[in-house]
DNA sequence: ACCTGAACACCGTTCAAGT
DNA sequence: ACCTGAACACCGTTCAAGT
């Protein structure tokens, strides 16, 4: 089947087989090969660039191939979530400082989502079924339970924190996709250009009708994503702490 | 320009121009009409039904015309974001009662996001530069400023609680998306069918790699997204005065 | 300046046909 | 059972041509 041929490369003799031209190897299909190359093409080049046509053009065959193994689009989605998601790993929990081990699982999560720019979209009103996921959530469980949150509350916030990281992920991918497509059109699109034109924004305001955003455009333009995402994770860490003693002295 | 042919339709005699025919009447068009035409479907249909082309066709035309009154699908979209942010109506500070106030303004938004289903993925990396979104974004601010809150968190604060509620809406997005497609497929999808399977799920997970889910089955499926989206404004904004008061003592 | 038809370069999914 | 090519019913956007 794999016809061969030889070339001459300068001094070299290259053989080549049919198989190893272009497109790809012709091996068999699975799922796994069909999840490794969607996780590969988004972390290169983001999900937006993934398709169930550019999966099958690299694995050398059409769309309609990958049918046979994966559902649709959706389900290949919670595959390659699910591998995202064992990337974050997870601590065992210590009762001492369980908030801060909550935090730097959160802050796993969030760079496993970055590290596949994207990605985050698919979790967004995905329910966790799937062996990473669980993990993580059990994991978030077990800190919460550490640290004395009820269990009812343990497992709210457990969706409340995992939504939080997957849409400021999300929103980071919308800007880095809108500075590619500046780019590609030949704009000007660095982080600073933004800033600067924001806070020029606000600034402009009218001052009778937004006092506030007029006069703290400095405020509001101030702290990158990350310092932006710890206040976010801190708001909620600390709030599930204090709605948690709040229920607890009202028991008592 | 505009024909005028005359039926007999049984007793009544119809005159009709071109112009009346099944597509639209052909006025000009300017970018209100375009937004009030998308604006209206995204409340029926939902924001995945809404598309250029659907738009021009209920206009009359073609989807070229409407790029010479909105640069393009993003556009189209923050004039959407902006007037749906107005239907929220916000509340005149109150310092006795800015937390409840504030947590209205999110409940006023969440509902305003509801009424046009999945409008909130166009909100995701949107920076509120339009009337609609700065009124809104005021109001938040001015509440938090009410409480006592200093600027640099209110202005973070006012990032996260919209982030959350807007993410809260994609995600109930995705699930009445997913019960369209599963009644289109003839499933049966209620909401209490999806709750028992994952419910079956949990309780069916090996209790030795996870203790805590395969537990706690019922806590996690507990709530219904009222109950839910409550609790995350609740850690969000209790939080908040957390984090304000630390700060307070810290300086002082 | 505004509008148009046709085309471009994409999507996810289905289906009959092949092995 | 697995794979395939071709087609279906869509997208957003561009562009030359019309008024």
């Amino acid at each position: 089947m794999a016809t061969e041929k030889t070339f001459q490369v300068g001094p070299l003799r290259v053989r080549v087989s049919a198989a190893d031209a272009q497109p790809a190897p012709k091996e068999r299909l699975s799922r796994d090969r069909i999840v490794d190359v969607a996780l590969a093409q988004m972390k290169e080049r983001g999900y937006e660039a993934v398709s169930m046509r550019s999966i099958a053009k690299e694995l050398g065959t059409g769309p309609a191939s990958l049918y046979a193994h994966v559902a649709n689009r959706d389900e290949l989605d919670s595959l390659v979530i699910d591998r995202i998601a064992r990337q974050a790993d997870l601590p065992a929990p210590d009762p001492e400082r369980w908030d801060e081990q909550l935090k730097a699982g959160l802050r796993g999560l969030l760079a496993a989502f970055r590290e596949h720019p994207g990605s985050a979209r698919a979790t967004l009103g995905m329910i966790p079924t799937l062996e990473g996921t669980l993990v993580h959530a059990e994991a978030m469980m077990a800190l919460c339970r550490a640290g004395g949150i009820q269990d009812q509350y343990a497992a709210w916030a457990a969706d409340v924190l995992a939504l939080y990281v997957a849409s400021v992920a999300v929103e980071e991918d919308v800007w880095v996709e809108r500075g590619k497509a500046a780019a590609a059109a030949g704009r000007p699109y660095t982080e600073e250009d933004v800033v600067a034109a924001v806070h020029a924004h606000f600034r402009s305001l009218a001052a009778d009708r937004f006092p506030i955003l007029s006069s703290l455009a400095d405020v509001m333009t101030t702290g990158d994503g990350e310092e932006r995402f710890e206040f976010g994770i801190t708001l909620l860490v600390e709030g599930l702490k204090a709605v948690s003693a709040q229920a607890r002295a009202r028991e008592a």
